[in-house]
DNA sequence: ATTACACTAGGAAAAATTCCCGATAAGCCG
DNA sequence: CGGCTTATCGGGAATTTTTCCTAGTGTAAT
C-alpha cells in the first residue's frame, strides 16, 4: 500500500514497483487517516509511507497502526535525509527508512528486505546516525519520545495546543502540559526558543 | 524534459504525461546544473521543474535558463503551496506553478496552457498570491513604527516581554501590548508565526 | 488649532502555561 | 511472576501571558 499526499509521487512508486514485478500495489492512501482506514480493509504486507501528510501525519499514522497490527510492516519514504526523522520513525515501529532522493533499485531491494523480516535503512541515514551518535549532538531531540517529538514538530510549525490536540485526538490539556515537559527536557525558556531550534535541527523551516 | 532530485517522482510524472498522449519527454536532469547543460542538448519545448534541489536550487536554474534561451517555456512542480515561492519563480521567468499535491489532470491541463502561450498558475496558489497582495508581505514590515520593530526584533530573538520592558526602561506591560498590536499589524497568530517571519526577513538568524 | 500618530501604561477579562497529581498500559528485569 | 520504569493521557489550581479597552502625553503636520 501506498501512502503520500502527492498523486504524482504514488504514481511514480507504483510505476517502480509494477516495473519489477514482484510486488503489487493494492492500495493507495493520501493521508494518515486513510492509511489507517484503507490498512484495515486491505491488510497489506508493507506499507510505504511518506512522513510529512496534513492532517495526521505519517508519524501518528505508524504509531496507529502497528498499536493495531503489531506484526505490521511499514517502509518511511521521506524527502527529510535526517538521522532524527529516521530514529523517531523506527521508534515508533516503521522496518525501513528511505529517501526520495534514492535510487529507485533501493526501493525494492529495501521492499524485499522487508518482507523478509529485516530491517532497512538508507545508508546515507545509517551513516548520519552514526555520525550524529558519536557527535552527540542532535542527541538532544532524541532525549524526546515520539510523541513529544511529534507535538514538538507541530508547535514549531506554528500550531497552538487546542488544535494539535484536535489533530492527535488527545484533549488541549495534555498537549499543552507536553509542551511544558518538552521544553524543559530541551532546555528551552519559551515558544520562540523552540522554533528556532527546530529550524536549526532541519525539522522545519522558516 | 523533466527536472527533479527525486527519481520517484520522474517516473511518476513521466508516467502520468506518457498516459495522457499528447506530449513526450524527452530528457530528465537530478539537479539545476544537469537542468541547465541538458536543455542546451535537448531545447525541450517545456521544463517542467522543482524548486528544491541540492546544490543550484530551481530557481536559480530558471534564472539562467531564461537568461540564455528568453523563450523557454518553465513549469514549477513545487511541494510549497506557498505565494512567496510561486511570486518568485514567476518573476524568475517560469510560466507556470502547480502543487505536487495537486491533481495529475492539471499537469497536463497545464502543459497544454504553456504550449500554447498562456501562463497557467495552480488556483490555490493564485488565491494565496492575491492575499499576499493584499498584505503585500514585502513592505509588511514597513508597516510598524521605529518602536514596535524594535521589539518586533527583540521578540524573534526570545525575550520575554518583562526583559524587554527593563531593557527599553518601559513597563513589561506596555510591551505586552505592542506585541498584540505587533502581530496584529502583521496578521500573525503567534509567536511562533513571529519568529518564522523574522528568519525569513532576514533579521535574524536561527 | 486641529488632526494624526507614536509612545506610554493601567484595569479587567481571557487564554495559555506551569506545577502538581493520579491513572493506565506496555515493557523489562531479577 | 511481581516490581520497576517509562510513555501516554489528563484534571485542578495557581500563575503568567495575552488581549482588549481606555487614556494620557508629546510631537509633527495641515
Amino acid at each position: 500500500m501506498l501512502v503520500d499526499d502527492h498523486a504524482v509521487l504514488r504514481a511514480g512508486v507504483r510505476r517502480l514497483i509494477e516495473q519489477d514485478g514482484r510486488f503489487l500495489v493494492v492500495a493507495e492512501a493520501d493521508s494518515g487517516e486513510n492509511a489507517y482506514q484503507q490498512y484495515a480493509i486491505y491488510l497489506p504486507d508493507i506499507v510505504i509511507i511518506d512522513l510529512s501528510m496534513p492532517g495526521m501525519g505519517g508519524m501518528e499514522a505508524i504509531t496507529r497502526i502497528v498499536a493495531r497490527y503489531p506484526a505490521a510492516k511499514l517502509l518511511v519514504l521521506s524527502m527529510h535525509e535526517n538521522a532524527v526523522f529516521a530514529n523517531q520513525a523506527l521508534k515508533a515501529g516503521a522496518k525501513g527508512y528511505l529517501c526520495k532522493n534514492g535510487l529507485a533499485e533501493e526501493l525494492v531491494n529495501a521492499l524485499q528486505h522487508i518482507t523478509s523480516g529485516q530491517i532497512y535503512i538508507n545508508a546515507n541515514i545509517t551513516k548520519k546516525i552514526a555520525q550524529q551518535f558519536l557527535n552527540n549532538e542532535s542527541t538532544l531531540l532524541q532525549q524526546l519520545s515520539v510523541r513529544e517529538f511529534e507535538i514538538f514538530r507541530m508547535l514549531a510549525e506554528g500550531a497552538e495546543s487546542a488544535d494539535i490536540g484536535k489533530k492527535l485526538n488527545i484533549s488541549g490539556k495534555t498537549v499543552a502540559n507536553y509542551q511544558t515537559t518538552i521544553k524543559q527536557k530541551l532546555g528551552l525558556n519559551n515558544s520562540v526558543e523552540l522554533v528556532r531550534l527546530a529550524i536549526r535541527s532541519g525539522l522545519i523551516d522558516s
